[in-house]
DNA sequence: GAAAAGTGCGCC
DNA sequence: AAATGGCGCACTTTTC
């Protein structure tokens, strides 16, 4: 166990050149691998699959002037010429890399040691928020610059579900060689454009997550089937129960219909509509009639039917939306595949560039578990737990350092209830409010937010007095994208807004995006990033048994054997906060100019309430951080 | 009959 | 005219 070479917690200082001293231009050096395989087909050919396999690899190898063109066909076995090109190379080529990181590694290359650039991440970060998802695709890529498509038959036959393993080879060599060709000459005139925008160094961020999420994929989290199943059960009768109940009351409509709602709602029980501060009836998009909990909740029942039905309805669409987005899924899940439950991360969905996930076997994404159900995932074996760590008001803090807010920084500092105020504001003001309630609120004019009942409006106008210095650089940023049409964050990230207008009542188009995407943007798509970067590394160099299994925005889920404890409190304090003063720094030039805060939390159940809380130490803020 | 649009709701 | 950001998934209705 005791490895000599490994220690329980190496130094970030041990930790690969490319972390320790992190370098952008590296991008810019002629020593470089494209890569492109063709795999099997189940599950869009991934790894993580044991019965896929590669049918085809191609690559590209240049160093200085040469270019050697390469291929291989048949399984990962054979393929270690293409593992030491990689391992000599600076910098991986891919597009959508995290796909061919996966297949490396079971190729037998250890990917904690690679620098990867993808081509997809890079017109991701060219884009900014103008083109995300489908738009970054290969083919959308070549079609918009002008590349030559992809072989549209090879293609065709692919997407209609056709296994490359069953392509007469010379079509599917064809095929993939154009696309490993087109990746290298799109790689080419992205690192020009990105280095005449100053973009390099937010790509390679991105890109120095892709290993970290290409391993973590790989966990997954585990339900404790016990709890799970005693959900399931006693939401399974209650439902019964209740669609008895709701079928008498409606006569049989399908609440599921909005239409058929609405229609009972409005015509058949005769309530009124919720209208705005005019007298008009808020509408959805389409001008229906809205049926969401917020607007039903706010019905006010004038008979006993009416009081009747919204009292069965309102529980039934709270049990039946828990059966069929979690219950049901996760009882399938517990008793095919143990409680194992995996997702996926997506690098390329978001406007702001923070991460999304989605479902893999049982389709339940990975950030939107309800947070009563936290309780219900557990650690797989005996004297393991579930960890988590997040950034403290991480949003909050990201806009009190861009707007440099001296009265934000002061009531961080001193633990000051930022939720307090706004329940105070909001009760003065004639809307009596518990601090609980005031929480929604707290936020709100972080993203841009105005409107609202009269209550409302004072506390999102106390908000912008109290806290002027992010409300100037809210305001700055409109004006800023008024006259560029985009906007340039202090760390290099540009956000477009082509278009954006004044309305002659003085409203500018988008001002509630172009105030929250920067904030959003910094604190989830670079900090936590940086954090979980640095964490995966630092344990990967370790003889520490604890892994990551899952990043929620501003926080980050492990499982960790009961005697790591303490190294996971070290870890997450080191990471969430230290790591990332220094890795702005080096990387970005950007001295962050408020503490970072996180908390810690372990127990066999995730979400424990029992919480130990870091602070910076003033230094990492207000110096030159020496 | 499949795809797209619309609506609602879980999380940060 | 409206004026709180970002997602993915379930389900119904509309469109092609």
């Amino acid at each position: 166990m005791n490895n000599s070479k490994k220690q329980l917690l190496p130094t970030i200082r041990d930790l690969p050149r490319f972390l320790c001293e992190p370098d952008p231009y590296i991008y810019l050096s002629n020593n470089y691998v494209v890569l492109d395989y063709e795999t099997t087909n189940k599950d869009k050919g991934t790894a993580l699959r044991g019965d896929n396999r590669i049918v085809l690899a191609c690559w590209h190898a240049v160093l200085g002037e040469e270019t050697e063109v390469l291929s291989h066909y048949g399984g990962e076995y054979e393929l270690s010429e293409l593992v030491e090109a990689v391992q000599r190379a600076d910098f991986l080529v891919a597009h959508n890399a995290k796909f061919e990181l996966q297949w490396l590694e079971r190729c037998g290359l250890d990917i904690g040691e690679v620098v990867v650039y993808d081509t997809m991440l890079g017109e991701y970060v060219l884009g900014g928020n103008r083109w995300v998802g489908a738009k970054v695709g290969l083919d959308a890529i070549a079609r918009r610059r002008g590349l030559g498509a992809k072989a549209t038959l090879v293609s065709n036959l692919i997407k209609n579900g056709v296994c490359p393993s069953d392509i007469p080879r010379a079509w599917l060599e064809k095929y993939c060689a154009r696309d490993v060709d087109l990746t290298h000459r799109l790689f080419l005139e992205q690192r020009r454009e990105l280095e005449e925008h100053g973009l390099l160094k937010v790509l390679y961020t991105r890109c120095l997550l892709t290993p970290v999420l290409a391993d973590i994929e790989k966990n997954g989290m585990y339900l404790d089937a016990e709890r799970v199943e005693a959900a399931y059960v006693a939401a399974e009768r209650e439902l019964f129960d209740l669609n008895v109940r709701l079928h008498t009351l409606t006569g049989g409509i399908n609440t599921n219909s909005t239409k058929q709602l609405a229609k009972f709602l409005y015509e058949d029980l005769k309530f009124a509509e919720v209208k705005d501060y005019k007298g008009k009836p808020l509408r959805t998009p389409a001008g229906a009639p809205r049926t969401d909990v917020d607007t039903i909740s706010s019905l006010r029942p004038k008979n006993q039917k009416q009081r009747e039905f919204l009292e069965v309805y309102s529980r039934h669409k709270e049990v039946s939306n828990e059966l069929t987005k979690y219950l049901r899924k996760w009882h399938e899940c517990c008793e095919n595949d143990g409680g194992h439950l995996t997702a996926f991360f997506n690098q390329h969905m978001t406007q702001t560039h923070r991460l999304s996930s989605s479902g893999a076997k049982y389709r339940t994404q990975f950030q939107n578990f309800p947070r009563t159900y936290k309780p219900f995932f557990t650690a797989p074996t005996d004297k393991w737990l579930v960890g988590e760590c997040d950034g403290s008001q991480l949003e909050f803090r990201v806009a009190v350092h861009l707007g440099r807010d001296e009265q934000g920084l002061y009531d961080i500092e001193h633990g000051e209830d930022i939720h307090g105020f706004t329940a105070q504001t909001l009760t003065e003001a004639g809307e009596p409010t518990d601090r609980q309630g005031a929480k929604a609120h707290t936020f709100k004019p972080l993203y841009g937010g105005q409107s609202g009942t009269h209550a409302q409006q004072t506390y999102y106008q106390a908000f912008r007095l109290k806290y002027k210095g992010i409300a100037e650089a809210q305001q700055r940023w409109i004006n800023e994208v008024l006259s560029t049409g985009k906007l340039v964050t202090e760390w290099g990230m540009v956000y477009h807004w082509p278009g954006t207008k004044m309305s002659r009542s003085g409203y500018v188009d988008n001002t509630t995006s172009i105030c929250n995407y920067p904030v959003q943007g910094f604190a989830t798509a670079e900090i936590i990033p940086i954090a979980l970067v640095f964490m995966w590394h630092r344990l990967r160099r370790s003889d520490l048994q604890m892994r990551i299994v899952n990043t929620i925005h501003d926080s980050i889920i492990m499982l960790l054997p009961e005697e790591e404890q303490e190294d996971f409190h070290i870890l997450s304090k080191e990471c969430l906060i230290n790591a990332v003063y220094d890795y702005l720094r080096c990387t970005y030039n950007v001295q962050l100019t408020v503490p970072l805060g996180c908390s810690v939390s372990t127990g066999k159940h995730w979400g424990s309430k029992e919480e130990t809380k870091y602070e910076a130490e003033k230094e990492l803020y207000r110096g030159n951080g020496v």
